[in-house]
RNA sequence: GCCCAGAUAGCUCAGUAGGUAGAGCAGGGGACUGAAAAUCCCCGUGUCCUUGGUUCAAUUCCGAGUCUGGGCA
């Protein structure tokens, strides 16, 4: 069985230096594995690495995606597989790299998201129900139709009510039960690493790196993306950066509030990545406030790889 | 110097017709199947500024002090 890497981590604390010191030392190419990044002319705000931070090294699954677009996890899982698959031909090293949890779910473990795409009629039909009954009705009508997902999901948890519902409308058959065991994929063997810190410590990063996107032009990216014509609707503009600059330009907010939301909304989301990442028994934990500096910490990772290969 | 207002959770404040107190934010924990940077759930003990007095009982009422605002000189 082939080998993979993957090194995760919180938002902001060091993950794309890394990644590329180790593609450098291990004829990587590195597949990217974060939700945001997969949109093109969202650059700033998602903290793409930019071409000299690249260092030549090969990115896949960045800029894949107009930010009209939709996307979802189950493209993610098809298209990220197909790059790995690539790489691995080419007798390189994968090196899965970015935050998004459940995106590394589906490349971690057998996950068949099955014949049920979304359906953007029956979703604006259960919309309507829930402006006009609420979200109770909504989730009665789950209970009804199925009442093992109406057990898992949370009666406030509207989204995931309404894919159910979805689900049910469109496969005439309930979703499977995940939540129990996982089974590890079978496709390749994963090194999985991740980064992380002292709490204080990359929230302090945050703060800084958030002043440091604004000063890189985060406002006018954002301005540029509403200029060309996407709103607060479209999905992409929902990400952290973006949904509070559009705040500041609908006037709803002034700029310094605006930033102080980023920065906290981005502590937040810290804060449930690393929820998501306690569940990986067999990840290797580096802790960066234990080296001298980065350099020390990259080879310690190169060599915890050449030793898992 | 005088007058007024305030002092309660990390912050902003509410409250107790006298029986040792609770919201929002911040923070912490958790969940996670096609929007996931999304969405959702759970978690509040602190010299109620200090000190005298009244009282069975004071954070609450009264007096003095300290500090912080604001006003007048």
């Amino acid at each position: 069985m082939e080998t993979i890497v993957v090194l995760t981590g919180p938002t902001a604390v060091g993950k794309t230096y890394y990644s590329i010191g180790m593609a450098h030392a291990l004829n990587g190419e590195i597949v990217s594995c974060d939700s945001m990044q997969i949109y093109r002319g969202m650059d700033i705000g998602s903290a793409k690495p930019s071409k000299e931070e690249r260092k030549g090294i090969p990115h896949h699954m960045i800029d894949i995606v107009h930010p009209k677009e939709s996307f979802s996890v189950a493209k993610y899982q098809t298209m990220a597989k197909e790059a790995i698959g690539d790489i691995l031909e080419r007798g390189k090293l994968p090196l899965v790299t970015g935050g998004t949890g459940l995106y590394l779910n589906a490349l971690l473990y057998h996950m068949d998201f099955g014949p049920i795409p979304t359906n953007q009629e029956y979703r604006e039909e259960l919309f309507q129900l829930l402006e006009e009954e609420g979200k109770e009705a909504l989730y009665s009508r789950l209970q009804e139709l199925d009442p093992a997902s109406a057990e898992r999901i949370h009666p406030n948890n509207v989204k995931r009510v309404i894919r159910a519902l979805e689900a049910v409308e469109m496969g005439k058959e309930p979703l499977n039960d995940f939540s129990g065991v996982k089974e590890k994929t079978e496709d390749y063997k994963v090194i999985l690493m991740g980064l992380t810190m002292e709490r204080s410590k990359l929230y302090d990063r945050i703060n800084r790196r958030v002043d440091l996107l604004m000063e890189s032009g985060l406002a006018e990216e954002v301005r540029g993306l509403l200029d060309a014509g996407l709103t607060e609707d479209d999905i992409s503009m929902k990400g952290i950066g973006y949904k509070e600059l559009i705040d500041y330009y609908l006037g709803r907010c002034d700029l310094d509030t605006a930033v102080d939301q980023i920065k906290k909304n981005t502590r937040h989301y810290a804060k449930r990545q690393m929820t998501w990442f306690k569940r990986y028994e067999d990840l290797k934990w580096f802790h960066l406030e234990q080296y001298a500096g980065e350099e020390e910490a990259l080879e310690d990772m190169i060599k915890w790889v050449k030793a898992k290969r």
